[in-house]
RNA sequence: GCCCCUAUAGCCCAAUGGCAGAGGCAGACGACUUAAAAUCGUCACAGUGUGGGUUCGAGUCCCACUAGGGGCACCA
């Protein structure tokens, strides 16, 4: 079905409900209600947050921004629904909230989509983009359009520029040649964060590794605050993102150890997390497809040369997924070479093998059968000794094939002997230093983050090669370096960026000689264009400079951040480290950019995510179409706690319309006039509006919107019964009661609550209305009911003044009859008065 | 292998260590109606995955297990 606009699809049921059933303005039409409100919204502009001498307090919330592959879809519903609770919310609250959107807009897909119809990327993207617009207009998103930006605009990318540069210029941006992960099909290189199980992220190839030089962000200096800063977020941001960061950058603390190598001048270092066992290595390995490795065979004859070639050979054949099998057979090659052990001075024999990776501590690690399981499976390949330095009381490793790594009592180590595990590594970690033969270290999972592709739509890198001066920055005062046009250009995948294919534009002048020179060909990984976009909406048009120093003291950082779960380690990851760059460098005033997080679940279909190979999509148009909108933003917001997952199969968006019809019903029941003194109201029915505005503010704040939403509808059944009932519609109850429906109810239903409004007697703008305090007063209680237990289990109940003293509580519990059948012949051992509304009498 | 989350009614989900049910879906019944839809109202259904423990009192805290889900993983 071909995607339409939200809403707008002519044939539809809804509008065919509409022509039939709309008879007059006492039946709820939320078609006619969606087509009324929204252009008076338009002009109304309740969400802009720029005005001169707005002097509310100011509060930032944003909505992770999309990427323009198409319309609007379930997920784009959901979180931008929950997103909405949030920021309207706010400004009820009084906030001057800064909500805005914009689009991350390079990147593949556009790209693909273009290679696959032979159009321009451009097209593709600004078609879809406006496509997604005018759907979140319809949504009632409450967006401040002042303020959008769109990553793939010169505008913006210039930025993108500026802030390579500063990393540049300030040795954060570097290139280098290494093995990279090159995917096949998409013909990029990959950031590590983007190989997923070995697969492509994107197109689920199977990664494999080439040889390249390209360009990275020196992510890993700033590992050790990243991880550290967590602990700052703690409780605002979801335990669960906050693990998955701490497990991504993988902190292991150890030791650096130096080996002499015979026949090397040179000592090659190697890192354990167990250097208390450096009594036990019995051999060394180094990764096959290091320097070392080919450094440590060149000396060898040339039959074994020609022997480790093939090995090598092979190492490089094998691909992530067959490299992370964990039955793997362990495989090396011996290379003939061996090591002084520092400690004992014994000689280990040096191997080469592909279990030991290149690009991690030194490419080297001191083998410790005993104590370690992969060692231990590589000395019974290979039949190397295995030395016990642990007593841990298990069999040994050497008969059991398992090796022991728990605690125990250190042997055969020397000045070791007899300390624990614990001890041991204190120790060794004193005698290293002080013998000048190694340190205590740590190290990093995280690997600097590798941000140039070989495509086209992307973000240029501005750096010109000069074949006399080398590398240059591209002077500032010539930013932007804009994108040639497709037109003409090569977009399919060659394995060198399509930009190389535009001969004018990569011709330049060198800005120092003179002389001739090119342009860098690659552009930048889009998770570079996300990594500060939230600091470009303080000023989205602004040619001066990327963000405003001051607005940014003023807004940032973000006070609420939603999206999804998907997003938890890379995009979070950058944008905090990008974040804390720009913070060393001056430009900002602090380091963490998101102060709050919520991760909204997925939308699935029948168990599982919606895709078309399983053929569960549920089309977000035909959703609206049939239930209104109000109804399906109200379903996303009632389903479930909204960091779980919402199986549409099982939800109602029918109940939710139902629901928001019996809401709406209750403002035209109101016969009171506005200004009417709610204090001559229903005394039940007011306790009940006020027992909501307390309870009300909280849920909302802690994301419990599904609760929220539970109390509107019982103050909705409050409502409806005073209305019916004794009270009546001119009650000035039933008037406090029905405004304070369609205040809260503007958080999940826009149009059906300004629609109330109006029926209210109030000019529109509900979202700007204040909610309220609860009136303490209204909520006192005179008389509560007291559980009695006896032995935990319920025996009786009554009420009683909530001013009675426990003695006296107590004496008319172990008068009641029941409570004293209950306990019958036992004796009293003890009883807890907990005045006025428990007692708990304990038996012997 | 290491780390983490979840488990309440047919279903989705509530419940500051204190009466297991707030709300909804699906269901039954009643009122209104010539009838149906819509609407309004009433009702039923679980003792909280299993086994221990702490406590006067456990859905809630602790331990173990089972099931489901997630992150990391030949990272030395």
């Amino acid at each position: 079905m071909e995607p339409t606009t939200l809403g707008f699809r002519p044939h539809s049921l809804g509008n065919l409900r509409r022509m039939t059933d709309a008879i007059n303005e006492n039946e709820y039409d939320v078609f006619a209600i969606q087509d009324k409100w929204l252009p008076i919204w338009d002009d109304l502009r309740p969400f802009a947050s720029g005005n001169a001498g707005d002097t509310r307090p100011k509060k930032y919330v944003l909505d992770m921004f999309p990427y323009p592959s198409g319309d609007l879809h379930m997920g784009h519903a959901e979180a931008y629904a929950l997103g909405d609770v949030i920021s309207r919310y706010w400004v009820q609250k009084g906030f001057n909230v800064m909500h805005p959107i914009g689009w991350d807009s390079f990147g593949l897909p556009a790209e693909n989509a273009a290679i696959k119809r032979g159009l321009d990327p451009k097209g593709w993207t600004y078609d879809n983009i406006a496509q997604q617009r005018a759907s979140m207009r319809r949504y009632a998103c409450s967006f401040d359009w002042d303020r959008v930006l769109i990553t793939s605009d010169p505008i913006y990318y210039r930025w993108n520029q500026w802030l390579f540069l500063e990393f540049y210029n300030k040795g954060l941006a570097y290139r280098k040649n290494s093995n990279v992960n090159w995917c096949p099909s998409c013909q990029t290189v990959l950031a590590n964060e983007q190989v997923v199980q070995g697969l492509c992220e994107r197109c689920d190839s199977v990664v494999t590794k080439k040889a390249l030089t390209q360009w990275y962000f020196k992510v890993t200096e700033y590992a050790d605050r990243l991880l550290d800063d967590l602990d700052t977020l703690e409780g605002n941001w979801p335990g669960k993102v906050l693990s998955m960061q701490r497990n991504w950058i993988g902190r292991s603390h150890g030791a650096d150890v130096d080996f002499v190598i015979e026949g090397r001048t040179e000592p090659v270092t190697v890192f354990t997390t167990r250097p208390d066992t450096l009594f036990g290595a019995t051999f060394m390995v180094v990764a096959a497809d290091s320097a070392l490795a080919a450094e440590l065979a060149a000396d060898a004859d040339s039959e074994t040369q020609a022997a480790f070639a093939a090995y090598l050979d092979q190492v490089k054949q094998s691909n992530d997924i067959e490299r992370l099998a964990t039955d793997r057979p362990k495989s090396g090659f011996s290379l003939n070479r061996f090591a002084v052990n520092p400690v004992n001075g014994a000689k280990l024999p040096i191997w080469a093998s592909d279990y030991v990776l290149a690009d991690y501590g030194h490419g080297a690690i001191m083998a410790v059968p005993a104590h370690d399981q992969r060692d231990l499976d590589f000395a019974r390949a290979f039949d190397l000794p295995v030395q016990v330095v642990l007593e841990t009381g298990e069999e040994d490793p050497a008969v059991s094939g398992v090796a022991t790594t728990g605690e125990g009592t250190l042997i055969n180590s020397g000045p070791l002997n007899g300390l624990s595990k614990a001890d041991a590594i204190k120790k060794i970690a004193e005698v290293l230093e002080a013998d000048g033969m190694g340190k205590s270290s740590k190290n990093f999972r995280l690997r600097d983050w590798l941000i140039s592709r070989q495509r086209y739509w992307g973000t240029p890198i501005p750096i010109i090669h000069c074949a006399n001066c080398g590398e240059l920055p591209v002077p500032l005062d010539a930013l932007p370096v804009e994108l040639p046009s497709a037109e003409g250009l090569d977009l399919k995948p060659k394995g060198t960026s399509p930009l190389g294919g535009a001969t004018d534009w990569v011709n330049v002048t060198c800005p120092k000689c003179g002389g001739a020179a090119q342009r860098d060909t690659d552009t930048m990984d889009t998770f570079v264009d996300s990594s500060w976009y939230f600091l470009r909406f303080l000023s989205p048009t602004s040619t001066e400079h990327a963000f405003p120093k001051e607005a940014a003291k003023e807004w940032m950082p973000v006070d609420q951040y939603v999206g999804g779960v998907t997003h938890a380690i890379l995009h979070l990851l950058y944008a905090r480290f990008v974040t804390k760059v720009l913070h060393d460098l001056g430009h900002i005033d602090f380091e963490e950019p998101f102060t709050r997080l919520l991760n909204q679940g997925m939308v699935l279909m029948n168990g599982s995510a919606m895709s078309k190979s399983r053929g569960n999509i549920v089309a977000l148009s035909e959703q609206l179409d049939e239930h209104g909108i109000d109804a399906v933003r109200l379903t996303m917001s009632f389903a479930g706690p909204p960091e779980d997952d919402i199986d549409w199969a099982d939800v109602s968006p029918a109940g939710a319309a139902k629901f928001l019809a019996r809401a709406w019903r209750t403002a035209n029941d109101v016969t009171s006039a506005p200004g009417v003194d709610f204090a001559t109201g229903n005394k039940e029915l007011r306790k009940a509006t006020h027992t909501f505005l307390r309870d009300f503010g909280p849920l909302i704040e802690n994301f419990k919107f599904n609760v929220g939403v539970a109390k509107i509808m019982e103050l909705v059944n409050a409502l409806r019964k005073a209305i019916d009932g004794e009270a009546g519609g001119a009650d000035a109850a039933v008037r406090e009661a029905a405004e304070t429906v369609a205040k809260a109810l503007s958080l999940f239903a826009p149009y059906t609550s300004e629609d109330m409004w109006a029926k209210l007697g109030f000019e529109p703008g509900v979202a700007l209305a204040q909610l309220g305090v609860a009136d303490e007063s209204l909520l006192v209680e005179s008389n509560v009911v007291a559980v009695v237990q006896v032995d935990g289990k319920l025996r009786d109940k009554f009420e009683v003044s909530v001013a009675i003293t426990e003695d006296e509580l107590r004496t008319q519990a172990l008068a009641s009859e029941s409570v004293i059948r209950a306990i019958g012949d036992k004796q009293i051992a003890n009883v807890i008065v907990r005045a006025p509304k428990l007692v708990n009498i304990a038996t012997k």
